[in-house]
DNA sequence: ACATTATGTAAAGATAGTTTTATATTTTTG
DNA sequence: CAAAAATATAAAACTATCTTTACATAATGT
């Protein structure tokens, strides 16, 4: 899963600890998740989508095939 | 973690089990997030998004504040 | 160059999503 | 009404997400 969290943190100059303070997660599932550990749950995927105003396709990109 | 499923299952005359299919999970859990046991994963909710052609957001309603 | 801040990584443990198997209940159909 | 199909539910096991703590490395500012 594709993300576009560490260029939104950039145009907002947040760090790591900014966005996982906002999402109320900690600084290390940013950091997975940015780094495609793994993915966020829907529900953390709505948070930041919320967050950025955008829609959850706008931040997200799926991989897997079907 | 509120969702539409059931009612874009009805449009189509699918059974929970031909969803399950569809999206390549259990019947169960397909039954268990229609029922609001648990949030599908993000994959998850993208492979629906894709099968109906609608964005998650229109399948899939976050009920958490902030 | 040094100090500070930010990022990457890792292990252990907790919680949540998913499967499999199995059964019970409800709905649909003949 | 009886049979069949669909839905609900549950337990055990497994995998994935997420937290906490801790430390290492990279980037930034003075």
């Amino acid at each position: 899963m594709k993300n576009r969290l560490k260029v939104l943190r950039a145009e907002r100059d947040w760090t790591q600890a900014d966005l996982a303070n906002a999402l109320q997660v900690s600084r290390q599932t940013i950091n997975a998740i940015e780094k495609g550990k793994f993915d966020p749950s829907l529900p953390l995927a709505f948070k930041a989508a919320r967050l950025f105003n955008l829609k959850i396709e706008e931040i997200f990109e799926d991989e897997t095939e079907n």
